[in-house]
DNA sequence: GAATATTCGTTCGGGTACGAACAGTTTTAA
DNA sequence: TTAAAACTGTTCGTACCCGAACGAATATTC
């Protein structure tokens, strides 16, 4: 929900707590509607698109980066997704039982996993993503068309920025 | 980790998978990037700021609302932060736990359940937010000043759309 | 070439996260 | 006013989700 209180009402029930503290609300706007914006498109394709397939967020995530690029490590899966290890080996551990996907020690490399989708997760992507891209070009509907390109941009300028942060 | 792979890339082999099937790039862009960058902001600000306080994203969202609203209503707070009444209960049950917030049951309104923060809660609260909005300002520090309040708006109107499909 | 360091995926433990079912409370209808 | 409907927060079961610790494989260093 978009919350019921207006952002002038927040601004100024923050600052009341903080007494003269000097606070960035425009920064704390973008990143609290950030979170907004991306829980409610989640939510949404969830309860809708994913959940005719029985498929969580991460799931689906993964599916589409194997679709994309297999045969792919495991390491880059979890690059591309934005979730752990540690995550992905439970999810990869459900979408194989559910004969999604299989996983394969690499030949070269012996510390590598190679994810490949089966004929059965290929035929549900092709289903699927479709009916998924349905789901976000309503998110977008609207604004307007002109926006989206500089809005991908300011989105993607976010990750790179926080990301430069990772290692340091 | 914004992904090894160009935006032409992934746009290539999409199509390469489903044949001549139409589909929206441009939305897929910034969900895709929406994605990214709710995570990757999620994920700094737990490991920096939220580490220090021993706090989960969800656990300082829910200490958040309360903080500025109380007293407030457990379903408020799980409609302010965008997650299920479920998940809120455990959530407050740690908190409460760890004696930052109360619950008691309104008498107005026996459903009803009021959430306040303790003076431990409120003096968590004093110092942790300045710190968070040290990092909300370092997510959005390669972004153009005068471009943040489009920004917002453009996150918000995704959220109401999305929400207005909720209960059709 | 052997000791050391790094990388990778898994396991472990604890804390989210959700929908569904539930019990208690209040509101609505007849 | 009493039965039905709506609403709130909790519990339950299952699935994520992470950091830390781990074992196996590869790179590096000397």
């Amino acid at each position: 929900m978009a919350g019921q209180h207006t952002l002038d009402e927040t601004e100024r029930q923050v600052q009341d707590r903080l007494g003269d503290l000097k606070i960035d609300f425009e920064a704390m706007a973008v990143t609290s509607n950030l979170f907004r914006a991306a829980n409610a498109v989640r939510n949404y394709l969830e309860r809708t698109v994913l959940a005719e397939h029985d498929l969580s967020w991460t799931a689906f995530v993964v599916l589409w980066v194997v679709w994309i690029w297999e045969p792919v490590e495991s390491r880059v899966i979890a690059e591309e997704g934005g979730f752990s290890k540690a995550t992905l080996t439970g999810v990869m551990q459900t979408l194989e039982g559910r004969g999604l996907i299989t996983r394969t020690r690499s030949s070269k490399d012996g510390r590598l996993v190679l994810v490949k989708l089966t004929a059965k997760g290929r035929k549900m992507m092709k289903q699927l993503f479709p009916e998924f891209n349905k789901g976000e070009q309503l998110a977008v509907a609207d604004l307007k068309r002109s926006d989206l390109g500089s809005f991908a941009d300011l989105l993607r300028a976010v990750t790179i920025t926080v990301d430069s942060q990772k290692t340091n």
